[in-house]
DNA sequence: TTCCTAATTTAAGCACTGTTCAGATTTGCC
DNA sequence: GGCAAATCTGAACAGTGCTTAAATTAGGAA
């Protein structure tokens, strides 16, 4: 299924049409938006027939949980990182949502396809709950540093639950032209991300905190 | 175009067809959700050829937009009448939050076909902003109300985008998976809407408050 | 009434979509 | 070499958004 010696000639048509087709389908989305994701222009895009797709993804879903599958990843790893620039401090959960904010700025069409996938499912993928790279352990993680009882489970869950939502709102609206004015008046879109976050206060508010 | 008298027969095969197509499309929303409403189906719904609603319609896009529309109209009653019924207090940001978010758990298709028109044109619509019905103005109003300062406009401002944004972002999440054992743990949906409220802490934080 | 114009509806068609299926091709393995 | 499984293609089906030309209808003017 893959070539075992060096400078071995392809195995089959692709080797690995599996990753060509993600491949395709993100370049298909961050030059022309999820609109044009349709199944056939990713088949296209890979240089293989339209029926092709259909022997390594059971549907157009599927392609699109993998796409979306990859976003999360590459958010996670954003908060990560985000985590680890960020001085220790108050200020790092506000620094967490803003990089959440920035990630959906910077990949709108692959954000979409994120929330679309998750809102079918009707559930956030399991990769975000890893205990180490996880988004979510990145969160609470950060939020017992900043005052949450790590004992407090449900206390905990809860502010991490609220931290995300409140991002992923701000995420989807942050472009709106409604807070054009409001980006102005505040110097540009990272200090009205702060304000806005700091107005939502997403620190946790524990019984014994 | 609409029959004068009393008994008249009417006027043309729909007499208002722009009204019976956004009806069919509701219902179609209601009844298969948002991925079965083609602009054939609506038609097939209003008992007409496929060609008609475009005489009515720019596009499907229109179509889409007067279905959203009305939930926006949907949606400043819901906020309207919430508001009116709760008893006046720190409470009452809170019982604003649950009803969006209650009004997103009860129309869950025509709530996404609302903001897929609004993420398509980076903006919501000019409606929210409705000096007496809007919802914008029913939380800018209760805001002040629980401590707000009136004159005070940029921070009213973004308490207001803060406390939409939340919402919005709970009303997307409210029924994932995640946070099941959240809502049996408090007790049902309602309260952990409430816990979440409080912990996002939708109150404004202004210098003079 | 009759005639004309403008609005409305239809039928047919184009290019596209997701998906399936039968047949061809290639692979790794015996 | 031969075989079964995996992989890919070509053609097809039903459905989509939308356009165009032709038919129908309505309401007003003569």
């Amino acid at each position: 299924m893959r070539e075992s010696e060096s400078g071995g000639r392809r195995p089959y048509h692709h080797g690995d049409l599996h990753r060509a087709l993600v491949d395709a389908a993100r370049a298909l989305l961050e030059a022309e938006g999820p609109g044009a994701l349709s199944m056939r222009a990713v088949a296209r895009g890979a240089g293989v027939s339209p029926a092709a797709p259909y022997h390594h993804f059971k549907d157009k879903d599927e392609l699109m949980g993998a796409v979306a599958h990859e976003g999360w990843l590459m958010l996670d790893a954003a908060l990560a990182r985000a985590r680890d620039e960020a001085p220790a401090g108050r200020g790092r959960i506000t620094a967490l949502g803003v990089a959440y904010v920035c990630f959906a700025i910077d990949h709108p069409a692959l954000y979409r396809v994120m929330y679309d996938h998750a809102r079918d499912q009707e559930s956030l993928p399991d990769q975000l709950h890893e205990p180490e790279q996880g988004a979510f352990a990145t969160v609470r993680r950060t939020l017992v540093e900043v005052g949450g009882d790590p004992d407090a489970r449900i206390e905990l869950e809860l502010a991490t639950a609220a931290a995300w939502c409140a991002a992923h709102g701000l995420a989807e609206m942050a472009g709106f032209k409604q807070f054009d004015h409001l980006k102005d008046a505040l110097g540009g879109e990272k200090p009205f991300l702060r304000a806005v976050f700091d107005q939502m206060g997403l620190f946790p508010r524990m019984s014994g905190r």
